[in-house]
DNA sequence: TATCAAATGAGAATAATTTTCAATTGGGCT
DNA sequence: AGCCCAATTGAAAATTATTCTCATTTGATA
């Protein structure tokens, strides 16, 4: 495949595919350039088109199997709105949390964990072993809170 | 209608509904029973059956209805789990998280907010301004920690 | 008890996601 | 560079999830 992009993104996606022994196809790299060159999440639907425009022809179940995929690898992050719609964003493996602009979807990262250190004895000791977990913050961008 | 369930939950709830100038359907409080008298997060199928259960027939259409109203209300908790599917959980209004088996859905409470007094200052800074947040934990319940 | 806006049920209509399977292709091996 | 073949893809059908429409029913108020 032609490489009219390829950045530290794209690379550390080859190396997590080529670990577990999967292909670096054009459409798996293509989602991830459209995933990392986006300020905002996006859903399935605006990924596949995205996808399209870059490789012509390309299957809407592939996008679908990719990021399933890509989320089990750490390389994306699945998002849950308030409307009930979700959204994806390019995660570098790393333990990160997001917030997200209620009003245009754009994700920015939120690097300290809240819960990092966080005593659930309290609750442990119900029984319950808390395992891992899932932030998501809400909020307002400075453009969208300007545009308001 | 006949009340052959009632208790605080559904008595709480008829009374969020009547500040807000809503109506104390059968369905509705039947939605409120389904949800508070099960351990786990049920799906919006599961609830429907129950519903219907309860009351012989029931539109899915008011069962989603309902859940997304409720919502909104804060009398139920919409979940997210890896697989994509969504469950509810019975939410008395309180600022409160949860805790959910990965293995049987169940619902725990967590009452102590993790992110309550913590500092945003960092990344408001960046101009976003975090208005609210969701959390959810996972791990295992006793139950099915010993059946593993 | 009459009234009427709010709520419901049934089913059609959409949207979201998964499955199937034949055709294609990436990457290892000459 | 060409071969091989399991992994991957595309297209369309099949499921599943969710929303919409509108005629009918019902809860709450007087
Ligand atoms: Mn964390
Ligand atoms: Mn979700
Ligand atoms: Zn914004
Ligand atoms: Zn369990």
């Amino acid at each position: 495949m032609k490489k009219d992009f390829e950045c530290t993104q794209e690379s550390y996606a080859r190396e997590v595919l080529r670990e577990k022994g999967l292909k670096s196809t054009a459409q798996r790299l293509a989602v991830v350039h459209v995933l990392h060159t986006s300020r905002k999440s996006l859903s399935v639907g605006e990924i596949h088109d995205r996808v399209k425009d870059m490789l012509g022809t390309t299957g809407l179940a592939t996008i679908y199997r990719t990021l399933e995929m890509f989320e089990g690898l750490g390389i994306v992050k699945r998002l849950h709105f308030p409307d009930g719609g979700h959204g994806y964003a390019f995660s570098q493996g790393e333990h990160v949390h997001h917030m997200v602009c209620v009003d245009c979807r754009g994700v920015f990262d939120f690097p300290e964990c809240p819960v990092e250190n966080f005593d659930y004895a309290s609750v442990e000791k119900q029984g319950f072993r808390v395992k891992n977990h899932f932030i998501q913050l809400f909020g307002q961008c400075v453009k969208c809170a300007e545009a308001a």
